[in-house]
DNA sequence: GTGTAATCGAGACGGTACGTCTCGTCTTCTG
DNA sequence: CAGAAGACGAGACGTACCGTCTCGATTACAC
């Protein structure tokens, strides 16, 4: 019963409601991304998005309850490039792409803007708080945490070390430089920051 | 001159003009202080802060351009006590105590709070950011750069070290945890991290 | 079963337009009726008629531009079975009857809620005033004229007299109360009225 | 003149508030009567006052809970120079100067407009319905209720006659003209109305 | 019956205005 | 005359309804 001519997706697709929907988040994530661009943070109101993206003020809070639940949505787009993890190669290796790729994003035109705007407001709001750390860290701690355990279980990481703790001061460099700004978010920065932390600072 | 700038007016000023000032600093910083544990930091606004503290909306703009402001004086009020760094001792145990020291201080009642309320505010205020710079994570880098300077002419750390990444190590995992939250903040916290650091991942 | 002379179309017209027509008018006047009896004038939005009518805005667009327009036919059909005017007695009680039928109409259910809304959307939409004018007072103004030309003609009433201001002042106080709501509207008040104005009040 | 020139008031003056507050009543109501006569009832809207008047919509709404609230008090102020009646004379010519002065009132720049978008609202609103009758209506009637109590009692007017109905009967003429707007609003129409209803319709 | 063409429900959408909130400036009055 | 009180202009917030629109489902008639 698929002669119906209105709907032929067959076998994968999902449902495909995309009517304008598409259209709209496509919109307001591209303005808010601009806004920040050009007039920082402060700039980016919901309804300067509306406006930018010529999108009723309705239409954006059926979407998203907040300024921060737009930021976190367009961070996560621009940032769902980013997930190229090399396959083979060593631990170290491994995880110096995993954090120089993050310093790439946040030094990229829109994603650093995003989530400094992100982590601003999540000291305020709990839901953004949350957000960040479910859909956001979780899974990339969770890459690295596997890529240290696989490290320590070939020898190449010492066998006491704490997964969670190593774990922060991998990233953290990253989150500090990008919140604090007080030197710039350099692919080279990540890299020696890496090489630091796994070669420790004794002689 | 005079050793006391505060206070000059010998015999004719007619009602004191220091009068209340500073018990006016201490009401507003510590109003500020509270509202943020209270009801998070968005609760901590100017008008409610002039409001618990007793005082005009007035007097606050007059000694504090913004919120960030008296976030930043309440916050620098709070760390003021938190310069105890060891003279003695390895540079390893100064640095460890010099971060442990800001841990605990994260970790307060107040400054805490105040920090994060910064941060935040810096995303959008540029003059805020400066100030975080200048006035709070400068002086303490330097320190800090003395003692990783110190330990690398005295053969404790690597001569190939990297000082600025080095603080970034040593200190990003403080902030990053009081910003993301992800896990608490603790003194073992601190220690660990630095520990870690010192020794590096391989075995 | 063509006899239905609301059907005549015979051989051009495409498909048979009048389905569910009369149906959904009736739902939404009632709905429009009861709403503004329910929750007052200003419960009677185009979207809770929509919802209440079990009709989609679009469709309500269709038939009636605007909110006025609805609360206009639906008055006009409940005042449509008001128009028994007696055809014998005298001019002034035919007139008697005319304004009390009138203030039966708007003291019963709904018709004095759809006039109430009429005559406020008139305030600010002419298209709402001119019908108002044009389909409910124009004829109703028209057969009043008659009677008092009638009456002149007759000698039931002074020679002298302006019609247009002596329909003025029959039937104004109906409306004066309708839209003031200072007193009831009863019969026995626009039969008191009318005679009062018949009489004058010279001894 | 006066020793302290921030208080002349004496004896009989209430308290005389009156720092800015005043200019910004002026101008709000100045700015709403204005955009009543330009664009029609529906282009004084809160935002609209509050642009026009240089005025925040939070002062706005500080004085007034309403567009009606804001044209009742417009009207008032215009009204309030309409009390002129004759204490002289017969009671006739004293009720036709009160409907004459009505008529002259709703006739002029403002006070029509504003009174037609308060007795729009008031058919959704109680509050401004409640207003309208005992801050308007009410002192009015009582007037011309005095005034044909007199006529009654000097035998100017038949003793038989019920004094309410009278009243509705004198006033109803100009507001239904007014709402209805299905004849011009003249003075003579005023005059002859009046005249018309002492005289009776009979010969 | 089956296809064709319309109507209809549902509701997404761009807008405008609402009424509330905080900010930062400015004015008034009191101690 | 410094400071508490708070009025004020500005403008973002989140919500409601407007009137237009697109989408599919339903339905009536033609074939």
């Amino acid at each position: 019963m698929n002669e119906n001519p209105r709907e032929t997706r067959d076998r994968d697709e999902p449902a495909a409601p995309r009517r304008r929907t598409e259209q709209v988040r496509d919109a307001v994530l591209g303005a808010a991304g601009e806004l920040m661009l050009e007039g920082g943070l402060a700039a980016a109101t919901m309804e300067a998005i509306a406006a930018r993206a010529g999108v009723s003020k309705r239409t954006l809070y059926k979407y998203w309850p907040s300024r921060g639940a737009v930021a976190l949505e367009g961070f996560m787009r621009n940032a769902a490039s980013s997930w190229a993890l090399p396959d083979g190669g060593s631990a170290v290796e491994a995880l110096t792409v995993l954090v120089a790729s993050a310093a790439r994003l946040f030094a990229g035109t829109s994603a650093g803007p995003l989530m400094r705007s992100l982590i601003a407001d999540a000291q305020s709001q709990d839901e953004i708080a949350t957000a960040i750390r479910e859909q956001w860290l979780r899974p990339r701690r969770a890459v690295a945490a596997d890529l240290i355990r696989r490290g320590v279980a070939e020898g190449e990481f010492r066998p006491d070390i704490d997964v969670e703790i190593t774990l922060d001061l991998l990233f953290a460099p990253v989150y500090y430089r990008l919140l604090l700004g007080h030197e710039p978010m350099t692919d080279a920065f990540a890299d020696a920051a890496v090489a630091h932390l796994v070669t420790g600072l004794r002689p």
